[in-house]
DNA sequence: GATGTCACTTGCAAAACGCAACTAACACTT
DNA sequence: AAGTGTTAGTTGCGTTTTGCAAGTGACATC
């Protein structure tokens, strides 16, 4: 994508600006990391959408696509350390949500480790 | 609009997760105040698109719309205290940009004060 | 009276999104 | 071997949102 300005405020947007990027680097801060772990948010992403986000995540080097490997043909997404930086900024958000808009609360739960994450 | 989930961020959001809403939320902090201002940004806002962008800051009670008293027809957007609580978060996405992404630098400078700001 | 400025609105084409249906690859059951 | 189920997508298509250019109305200035 093209910048439009060298603001890094604008730049960040051009890569996290919309509404399904941040919600999919949320669920593997908490550790998903199958398309169906994904896809099994509360928010209800369309497949087609959660597809494209996963694919520009790997693209732009926030996450990378490793398969799993006792299970032929599936994928694992976990985030880079690039896109681990983000915890911060999404803590941000999250907080300014908790204080700011009524009748959010923080339910997700982090997901148990398993083997190779 | 109708929220996705109870979760702070997609609620978040669901009120400025978009290319330009914070964009504007950013001049707004470095005291540009009217939509001539808002439209001379770098990023070459379309003036529907932040025509648009006002009137949800406004109606979400993010800023509000007064009239500048020496100029008629004209009006002055400012953040409302809970518009200025998005500061911290905007730092925390620029940081995030200038730590994490090529050619991003801070250029923007704020205005200087003027009547009745 | 003509021109300019400001803050929009309108029209229209292009892009992104949302939903449902479909597919390919593999596993598991009978 | 055939049928069923699961996963990870892709495809089609209608709706919504965006981007760009042009137009408008109110006022100010020349």
């Amino acid at each position: 994508m093209n910048k439009r300005s060298c603001c890094p405020i604008a730049c960040t947007l051009d890569l996290l600006g919309d509404k399904w990027t941040l919600l999919v680097v949320r669920d593997m801060l908490l550790g998903r990391q199958t398309f169906k772990e994904f896809a099994a948010a509360p928010e209800k992403i369309a497949t087609n959408i959660l597809s494209d986000r996963l694919n520009r995540l790997v693209a732009s080097g926030l996450a990378e696509k490793t398969p799993l490997p006792d299970q032929p043909n599936r994928d694992a997404y976990r985030l880079t350390d690039k896109g681990k930086s983000l915890r911060k900024l999404i803590k941000s958000v999250s907080d300014w949500g908790l204080k700011n808009l009524p009748e959010t609360e923080i339910r997700m739960k982090p997901i148990k480790k398993r083997r190779g994450s």
